[in-house]
DNA sequence: GCGTTTTGTTTCAAATAATGAAACTCGGTT
DNA sequence: AACCGAGTTTCATTATTTGAAACAAAACGC
């Protein structure tokens, strides 16, 4: 489902059904909208109008589904050069993902769920997917747990709250106590593992982004299969991703990316 | 009845902010923008907090800066998937890249913008966003006017008007009326070369995609450098950018992607 | 064909939210 | 201490949004 934070205003609520239109992941109908809105019919079709009118959706006339709209992809792109951490990453990316051959993931934190903004895969060319803006829940992922380590801890209780805890498969936290718990060990050990939290058969290994202060700005991990390495593996990476980490962190600093708050 | 270019009420207005931090591209201080802004002071402040409340902007708080916000990356990635062509013609490009080893764009027509929506550069990866939701002008790029020569009358009368005319080299068209001639020509021979009108030294044939009934929803070109190619060796490429143009062309329309209006 | 249901669109008075001049706060300067 | 500029809040006015209801137009059933 779709968040519904406070909504502030005629635009917070607009945001709220594209929110909504992307979840579906398809075109839909202005039926299928209106089955699940909590806006009366004349509010919804007046939104998708403005929306459409806007670019923000796009309407196809002949099957009469509204989809997501090409703006959104030209605005988005500002956003990606200027204001996540991809473009500075990228080339310490590209260098470690050479190095040592396996999956790289960058990640950010949005509105409590995990963000991948940018992802190498090195050994095959064919799945360099277009996976940025995907989007990953936090407590069962590398990345995920690493960023809610270092959050301040007024945010961390807040994205604490938001977690669903789907058990995706035997190891996944099934509540806050068991997370929180090991989210201490993670700031401790400045490094997080996925153990097959969010999909049998895939583990990672997490290191957070940080500025001077400390302040959590994303995380990076390396990911590969059981099938082909251990966690134990995975482990010697760790200084290579470390470094890498850090130097984005310093990088991303002296750029003036953009802190979440 | 017709819609006055910026009167849809308040989303409208929010959208436009967006676009007005988009176009600075870099963080920007709230008094910049409304230097620049139509608005009065407190409602443009009302609309950078609404639009960074919803995660639409980011503000850096130690910076005082407003940037794109990383919603708009999760939005966008929705769009990418599910109404761009991009998805549907990767595969196709991918082979085409293989095959003649040079630079393809793909585009697609954002409000009389061409806007590209994916990029295989033959020694290097796929981009995502890093060049995909970046605008070209239209009447100076081969898949600009590809586009416009293949849009239906109206649309492109507006699409024309809309158009800069901006001389970036001796090339480039400089009014409509020149431009108007060659867009009939290129209807004809449906087949669009740049001959160096937006960059020195850059020329590229471009194929219109169309669907069965003749519909523009994008277009497709293998763009290269004068110091390595002419028109003549990039013509020799021709027949396999038409059929790669034409297998996406019937994919997109088997997979319902949005027709643009 | 002819009612009926479903889906999409418009109306209009009432309810609500947006508006912007002015006033205020808070740093930093002179 | 007075001034200045950037950012924020107030509040009466104004304009926009709202949604029940009615309408139009397909899609369906018989």
């Amino acid at each position: 489902m779709y968040d519904a934070p406070h909504a502030d205003g005629t635009v917070g609520k607009a945001m709220q059904v594209l929110d909504q239109v992307a979840s579906f992941e398809r075109p839909v109908r202005f039926s299928e909208l209106l089955a699940n809105s909590p806006f009366p019919k004349p509010t919804l079709y007046r939104f998708v109008q403005t929306l459409t009118n806007q670019g923000m959706l796009a309407f196809d006339a002949e099957r009469q589904t509204y989809s997501m709209g090409l703006r959104l992809v030209r605005l988005a792109h500002a956003a990606w050069r200027h204001s996540s951490l991809a473009s500075v990453a990228r080339p310490f990316i590209e260098a470690l993902a050479e190095e040592i051959g396996e999956a790289i993931h960058l990640a950010q934190i949005d509105n409590g769920h995990v963000l991948f903004v940018d992802k190498y895969k090195a050994t095959d060319k064919f799945d360099t997917l277009a996976q940025a803006g995907k989007i990953a829940p936090g407590y069962c992922t590398g990345v995920g747990k690493v960023i809610l380590a270092f959050m301040p801890e007024r945010a961390q209780k807040r994205a604490l709250e938001e977690q669903s805890f789907v058990a995706y498969t035997p190891n996944t936290h099934r509540n806050q106590k068991t997370l929180a718990a090991e989210l201490l060990t993670i700031r401790d050990a400045r490094v997080a593992y996925d153990r097959e939290e969010h999909e049998l058969g895939i583990i990672s290994i997490a290191c957070p982004i940080l500025t001077g202060q400390e302040q959590v700005v994303g995380a990076l991990s390396i990911a590969t299969s059981t099938n082909r390495y251990g966690i134990d593996e995975l482990n010697k990476h760790w200084p290579a991703l470390r470094d890498t980490a850090n130097s984005i962190g310093a990088q991303a600093e002296l750029w003036q990316v953009p802190i979440w708050s």
